[in-house]
DNA sequence: TATTGTTATACTCTATAACTATA
DNA sequence: TATAGTTATAGAGTATAACAATA
């Protein structure tokens, strides 16, 4: 048995954290998205069909929250059920449809979205603006690192 | 409806890239796993079990987990069955049992940890050393945090 | 009274495969 | 042939509550 590992200890990688952080992250947005009835996940494809003018195909959904195109379905199925998009068809690709947030999607991303955020700036209380800046900053190099490595590695 | 946010769009939002990157790295994680039989819970606390030489309570691997404890004993449970891990009596406190590797935990942990440590440096290869150890640091911190803050809120 | 561990249960999230329709 | 969306299903992960044994 080798005494020196080549690898960290399990609190010291940044894998770990990372998941242990998520974790955290996750579990309070839920917490401050229960009152509008939503979950972190429905919470999102409503944020980026409310960013997105002209609506927002669901393979876009798919890609950008790196879930499966079977369950973006599942989660606009139920932001439809609740009034908040609407699928609308593509000019100009019929296979393809349009996830438009309504008027009252919108508000109520936004009065969530405060929520959401309130909870994301205590949660990160510890660190500067700058850090939370280079944090910021990391993770999504990250992530851009698996998306160019195509599809979601 | 106002128009300008107090908030980030999802895809500049911490808490967004800190769940894609996390299960970027759970998915990886539990592929690189695979061969060993384990996933990256399992894992986690046979590599918390390897690291205490007197073994670990379950109290104190669900508190580092993030984990209830009620899941570390389905854990525990399914690492006893792979013979990983054994659950001996605390010799201090007769309600505690202390969760300890055997040796072939202990074999198992140091091949599974190179494995997970070489997807883990393919995934941060766009950071550079001194970047992850940022990142490391950044993420500990929002962990500590929480941690303080009483239980895992 | 509080803590450690356990059992049970319900719900959410994830992973896959197979299929329709359009391109 | 390939892509966008859908349905179905199984397995893994999460959240709670209630309880026994011990402190």
């Amino acid at each position: 048995m080798e005494k020196y590992m080549n690898f960290p200890e399990l609190t010291d990688d940044v894998g770990f954290l990372l998941s242990r952080a998520s974790g955290l992250a996750v579990r309070g947005a839920n917490a401050a998205l229960g009152e509008y009835g939503l979950r972190v996940r429905q919470y999102s494809v409503l944020a980026l069909a409310v960013r997105a003018p002209d609506g927002i195909s669901q393979r876009e959904l798919a890609d950008t929250l790196g879930l499966d195109p079977s369950q973006v379905v599942l989660l606009v199925d139920e932001l439809v059920g609740a009034g908040l998009v609407e699928r609308r068809p593509a000019p100009s690709d019929r296979r393809t449809r349009l996830v438009v947030a309504t008027g009252e999607g919108e508000r109520v991303r936004h009065r969530a979205g405060e929520r959401v955020w309130a909870d994301t700036r205590h949660r990160l209380r510890a660190l500067s603006d700058a850090e939370q800046d280079t944090l910021r900053e990391l993770l999504a190099r990250i992530v851009d690192t698996a998306d160019s490595d195509g599809g979601n590695r």
